[in-house]
RNA sequence: GCCGACGUAGCUCAACGGCAGAGCAGCUGAUUUGUAAUCAGCAGGUUACCAGUUCAAAUCUGGUCGUCGGCUCCA
C-alpha cells in the first residue's frame, strides 16, 4: 500500500499508509490531544474523525475550545434531540436543526404542539440517547435514493430540501440508530461524546424563516463538555439578565411603560436627565460638524405622505386621523418635512452640502409581538439629519458621518457591527439608480477600510444603507444608526440648486441617524453600563450624607456649594445609619458618595467614596468639585 | 401578526377549588448613628379585565388586554 503524507497544524509531516482514518492518527497522537478531539479539517474542509486519508493532506484537529468544533458538537447534540423527539412522538415531522452562536436549535412539526413543561420529558429521553453511545454514521446516497428514503420515513420538509439541493451537491444521511437525518455532517464520533446540555427554549419559527409558510416549534438548547461549564454558561445568562434595561430602568426610576399604551414609552425625570445630556452632547457636536437643527410637524397631511411615496410603500406602519375631514398621518419619518424646509427657499451650488438636523418623535405601528422594552417601541425619536448635496460631494459626505458615528461610539465604548443593506423587494427607482447608489456605499466602506457584511434586501424603499448594529446584554443585535443614500426623495418633490453653470441641477440626500432612536439608544446604553452611568450621564452624581442631625447644616451647605456650579446632587438627611444610606446609594448607583461628620464639619472637609473605588478618604471640598468636573469632562 | 409561556400589594415571590400571605419598599414612633440593611408598630389587594362552571374560583373553562421568549418585520 502506497504512502501518504500528513501535515498537521502545528507543522509536523507524518508518513502514514493510504486508507488510515484521521480518528488512528489522532490516537497516535493522543499524547498531544488528550483525548478532547472532536471532529477533523483536512484541507480546509470540516470532516469526521472516521474520514479515511487517500492521499497527501494538511489535517486540523478541532476540540470544543475552537469555534468548529463547538459547532459540531452542539449540531451533534441537536441530531439526538431529534432522536429523542422521534422517539417520543414519532408522528413528528423534522425541519432543520443546526448549532447556532452558544447552542443549537431544532425545528418540529408536532400533531399537537407541545409545552414548555414537555421538554423536560425529551431531555430525559435524549440523555437515554446519550447513554446508548450510538454512533453517528455518514452514508453517501443518490438524490432518488434520498428522496425515496424520507419519503418512506413520512419526512415532507425532509424531501423539500433534498429538492432544492443543487444538481451536483453530493447528499448524505447521518445515522445514529434507528435515527436518520438529511445532513452534510460532519459530527461527533457517538453520542456518548456529549458530556451537559440543556434544552432552554420552546418557540414558534415559520418554515424557512417565510411567514407564509407553516410555523413549526423551535426547540433551543445548548451543550457542553463538563456540566460545571454548563452550569458556568447559564450562571452567565442569570448574570447578564441583572443588566436588562427593563429592570434598571424601573429599579433606577428611568422610565416606565403601561397597558395602556403599548409600545409608547414613559421617561421619568431620572430617563430625562440622561436623555438631555446625550442630546445636549449631539447639538454640541452636530454644530461643530457645520449641521443646522429644525423642527417639523406631527401630523402632515396624506397628500405629503403620497407625493413622499410612503402612502405606497410604508402605510401598514403609519397612524392616520383626520383634520377637517382631510385625512392627515402622524409622521413615520422625518424626511418629507425636511424636504418642504428645503424646498422653501432656493439653493445656490455654493449652499452644499446642507446639512439639516431634527429630533424628530416618529411613530410606527410595529406588529404587538415585536415590541420589546424601550429597545422596539412605537413611538420614537431619531436623532435625523437630512444632507442635501450636489452629486460630487456623496463620498465625502457619507465618509464624514461614518466619522461622526465612530466617533459617538467610542465614547460610550460601543462595539459595533456594520451591514451594507441593498435594494428591496419594493423599492422605489430604477435599478440603475440602485446599483449607482450601492456601488458608492460600498466605495466608501471599501477606503476607509471597515468590515461589512451584506444584508441582501433590507435597504429602504428609497435608498441602500449602510446600518450600524450594537448588542444587548444577551448578545441580540440592534440597528442605531443608519446612513441612507437617496436619489428618489429630490426627485419625488422636485427639489433643485442653482450650478455654477447657471442652471437647475438635482440636488442627492443622504438621510442619517447617529443614536439611532434615542429610546433604543438609551436602552443599550443601561445596559452597557449595567445601570451605573458615568458621571456626565448619570441622574443624580452625588449624594451627601450626614453621620447625624447635628451635620445637617454642614450638608446644607455642601449641597449647595455643588449646586452652584451645577452639579446634580442631594443630601440624605433621614434618620438612617450611615451604612444603611451608603448601601442605598450604592444601589441606586450614585457616582460619589460624600460623607461628612463632626471630623468633616469641623476641617471644612467632606468623606469621599466612590461607588467603585470605595472610600477615599477626606477631602477639601474644592478638590472633590475639581475632580468632579474633570469626570464629567472626560465623560468618565 | 404568528407559536409557546406568564399576569397575586410599589418590587420579589407564596397560597394551586374552602377566610389572600411573607420579605423588601412605604407610613408612624423610638434610636443620633463613621463607609452595603437599628428596633418596634401600622397600613397596603375588585388576585389584569370580561364572561362561564361550582355550594364555593387567585386556583377550572372560554374570550379580551398586556408582558416575556422566539419567528417574521424594523431605528
Amino acid at each position: 500500500m502506497s504512502q501518504i503524507t500528513v501535515k498537521l497544524r502545528h507543522g509536523e509531516e507524518l508518513s502514514y499508509p493510504a486508507g488510515i482514518s484521521c480518528l488512528e492518527i489522532c490516537r497516535e497522537q493522543e499524547h498531544s490531544y488528550g483525548g478532547t478531539i472532536l471532529a477533523v479539517e483536512i484541507n480546509g474542509k470540516e470532516c469526521d474523525l472516521r474520514t479515511v486519508l487517500l492521499a497527501d493532506s494538511e489535517i486540523n484537529f478541532l476540540d470544543f475550545s475552537t469555534e468548529q468544533g463547538a459547532r459540531i458538537y452542539r449540531h451533534s447534540t441537536s441530531h439526538v434531540l431529534a432522536q429523542a423527539v422521534k422517539r417520543l412522538y414519532p408522528e413528528a415531522r423534522l425541519g432543520i436543526g443546526p448549532a447556532i452562536e452558544n447552542g443549537f436549535y431544532y425545528d418540529f412539526e408536532f400533531a399537537e404542539p407541545i409545552s414548555a413543561a414537555d421538554l423536560e420529558k425529551i431531555e430525559k429521553e435524549m440523555e437515554q440517547v446519550i447513554t446508548e453511545k450510538l454512533p453517528f454514521k455518514r452514508r453517501e446516497i443518490s438524490r432518488e435514493e434520498a428522496r425515496a428514503l424520507f419519503q418512506q420515513r413520512g419526512e415532507p420538509y425532509k424531501c423539500e430540501l433534498i429538492d432544492e439541493l443543487p444538481e451536483d451537491e453530493l447528499i448524505t444521511v447521518y445515522e445514529q440508530g434507528e435515527f436518520v437525518d438529511l445532513c452534510a455532517g460532519p459530527h461527533l464520533l457517538d453520542t456518548g461524546k456529549i458530556g451537559a446540555f440543556k434544552l432552554t427554549g420552546l418557540a414558534g419559527a415559520y418554515w424557512r424563516g417565510d411567514e407564509r409558510n407553516p410555523m413549526l416549534q423551535r426547540i433551543y438548547g445548548t451543550s457542553f463538555l463538563t456540566s460545571e461549564q454548563l452550569a458556568q454558561h447559564l450562571d452567565l445568562l442569570a448574570e447578564a439578565q441583572k443588566r436588562d434595561h427593563r429592570k434598571l430602568g424601573r429599579e433606577l426610576d428611568l422610565f416606565s411603560l403601561h397597558e395602556e399604551g403599548p409600545g409608547f414609552p414613559f421617561f421619568h425625570h431620572n430617563g430625562m436627565i440622561i436623555i438631555e445630556e446625550l442630546l445636549s452632547f449631539w447639538r454640541e457636536q452636530h454644530r461643530r460638524a457645520g449641521y443646522e437643527e429644525i423642527r417639523t410637524p406631527l401630523l402632515l397631511s396624506r397628500v405629503l405622505w403620497e407625493q413622499s411615496g410612503h402612502w405606497e410603500h410604508f402605510r401598514e406602519n403609519m397612524y392616520f386621523t383626520q383634520i377637517d375631514e382631510q385625512d392627515y398621518a402622524v409622521k413615520p419619518m422625518n424626511c418629507p418635512g425636511a424636504m418642504l424646509v428645503y424646498r422653501s427657499r432656493m439653493h445656490s451650488y455654493r449652499d452644499l452640502p446642507r446639512r439639516i438636523a431634527e429630533l424628530g418623535l416618529v411613530h410606527r405601528h410595529e406588529l404587538s409581538g415585536t415590541l420589546h422594552g424601550l429597545l422596539r417601541v412605537r413611538s420614537f425619536t431619531q436623532d435625523d439629519a437630512h444632507l442635501f448635496m450636489a452629486p460630487d460631494q456623496i463620498e465625502s459626505e457619507v465618509a464624514g458621518v461614518i466619522e461622526m458615528v465612530d466617533y459617538f461610539y467610542r465614547v460610550f465604548g460601543f462595539n459595533y457591527r456594520v451591514e451594507l443593506s441593498t435594494r428591496p423587494a419594493k423599492a422605489m427607482g430604477s435599478l440603475e439608480m440602485w446599483n449607482r447608489a450601492e456601488a458608492i456605499l460600498e466605495r466608501v466602506l471599501q477606503e476607509k477600510e471597515i468590515s461589512y457584511r451584506i444584508n441582501e434586501g433590507d435597504g429602504a424603499f428609497y435608498g441602500p444603507k449602510i446600518d450600524f448594529h450594537l448588542e444587548d446584554c444577551l448578545g441580540r443585535s440592534w440597528q442605531c444608526s443608519t446612513i441612507q443614500l437617496d436619489f428618489q426623495m429630490p426627485e419625488k418633490f422636485d427639489l433643485t440648486y442653482i450650478g455654477a453653470d447657471g442652471q437647475k441641477h438635482r440636488p442627492v440626500v443622504i438621510h442619517r441617524v447617529i443614536y439611532g432612536a434615542i429610546e433604543r439608544f438609551l436602552a443599550l446604553l443601561i445596559e452597557q453600563y449595567a445601570g451605573a452611568f458615568p458621571a456626565w450621564l448619570a441622574p443624580q452624581q452625588v449624594v451627601v450624607i450626614p453621620i447625624t442631625e447635628r451635620q445637617h447644616a454642614y450638608a446644607a451647605d455642601v449641597c449647595t456649594a455643588l449646586s452652584a456650579v451645577s452639579f446634580r446632587a442631594y443630601r440624605d438627611e433621614r434618620n438612617e445609619k450611615v451604612g444603611y444610606k451608603i448601601r442605598e446609594a450604592q444601589l441606586k448607583k450614585i457616582p460619589y458618595m460624600l460623607i461628612v461628620g463632626a471630623r468633616e464639619a469641623e476641617s471644612n472637609q467632606v468623606a469621599v467614596r466612590h461607588r467603585e473605588k470605595g472610600d477615599l478618604g477626606p477631602w477639601p471640598l474644592d478638590k472633590f468639585i475639581a475632580h468632579l468636573q474633570q469626570d464629567i469632562v472626560e465623560k468618565k
